[in-house]
DNA sequence: CAACCACTTAAGGATTGTATAAGTCGGTCT
DNA sequence: AGACCGACTTATACAATCCTTAAGTGGTTG
């Protein structure tokens, strides 16, 4: 899983940014200031770097500078407004892609894949295993015992969600804040449905279940049987 | 088909010159500002950038200097002065080749001939192989079972695009950004309707599909049958 | 054993995908 | 120039699939 540091001040776009790529599966870190993002460069070892050119607390090429410094990580940086020697600067100094604000998301995850992709590995990719069971991310496939399993979307992102997290216990609640994106609302009703036919097409049932299990009062883990 | 980027203010010149080149078969953008030039560059990453150096908003050099730190695209320079010093200093400074106006269409081809040979070939990838299903860039054709297939531009760019990503899940709008070009609006209704349309060309229906599955909720994927 | 939590099944409405037809546009042929 | 043609887009009707809600059953805890 890919990560990427996102250095922003302003708090909506930040955020924003945050949501979409965190969305996308990619490991998010968001600070707002210039020292911060140069820490968590440092610290992360990300593998990408979103910049704002505009920070208020340091200039946005000096940043660039001191990441290079330290680090070949790919940078986008994020420039308000089409500033011709701004942008060339920046270029210079070592960018590797750049979005005039303001950007569409469809754009920010052009500019994210493209740039990984190059840069060698989108990150993402790589199928998961459990057990027997495979989770690849990128055909959306899961395979048990090498048949291949016919899910539907939610229970592919709830199967796949599970085994990122193999052998952890997860509660309904952060299922449907993760997986459903409904931090707040929703009925867990709706979790429990897709848990049985999960365990289901896994061949399983509650009561007997190798890979689902369910720890009561909590949540599910996701374990390998073996 | 190589894809060209045309940067040139003047609308006769530039629609004269997107008009010779997309005759000759090339993906052609034309965009008067230096701007939209190097958007284009980075959007779309082109095989061959075709400048004029005499652009209102941004000094040539300028330019050319900022599509080299994004890009290692071969440039063409169209120069109106035939002044030597001019020529050596752009040509120092990255470009390929250069055309001094007023040019011939002649010379304009041969130019753009010249130098995509060099750098490696219009269709630098080989042709690709999914399962029996041949799709070669090069000479824009694609056979199935050894039997050729009448693809229309989009058809094949769709049909491309989708063998380059064998076995991964793309979403239309995704498609809609990298084939289509336009990463904002437009009718994710229009990929479906060439997606049918292909099919319909490759020997499929939706519900019997061999190589073009749809993956319900989330995209299509070209896969091998075998 | 009572209260609570979890599991399963069923059914409707909502979403998404398919296919066909009709409309646009640009280019070509006579 | 006018009619035609192919490619692409937009519109529409229809079909498949999915998600949620609801209701009843079964299991666990204290």
């Amino acid at each position: 899983m890919a990560s990427v540091v996102i250095i922003e001040d302003e708090q909506r776009i930040r955020e924003l940014v945050a949501r979409v790529l965190a969305d996308q599966g990619y490991d998010v870190i968001a600070v707002p200031t210039a020292m911060e993002g140069l820490q968590s460069v440092v610290n992360g070892t990300p593998d990408l770097v979103i910049l704002d050119m505009g920070l208020p607390d340091l200039d946005g090429a000096e940043l660039m500078k001191m990441i290079r410094a330290v680090s070949k990580v790919p940078i986008i940086v994020a420039t308000a407004r089409n500033d011709d020697r701004d942008i060339v600067r920046t270029l210079n100094a070592g960018a590797d892609d750049y979005l005039v604000k303001p950007f569409s998301v469809d754009q920010l995850e052009a500019r994210v894949r493209a740039v990984l992709r190059r840069v060698g590995g989108d990150g993402r990719t790589g199928p998961l295993t459990v057990g027997d069971l495979r989770v690849d991310a990128a055909s959306r496939e899961a395979r048990l015992d090498g048949a291949p399993l016919e899910l539907s979307p939610k229970e592919f992102d709830l199967l796949r969600f599970l085994a990122e997290r193999e052998g952890e216990v997860v509660s309904k609640r952060e299922l449907l804040a993760e997986v459903w994106r409904q931090p707040y609302g929703g009925s867990e009703k709706t979790v429990d449905v897709h848990l049985s036919w999960l365990r289901k097409k896994l061949g399983e049932s509650a009561a007997d279940s190798r890979y689902l299990q369910t720890v009561f009062g909590v949540g599910v883990k996701l374990v390998d049987p073996t």
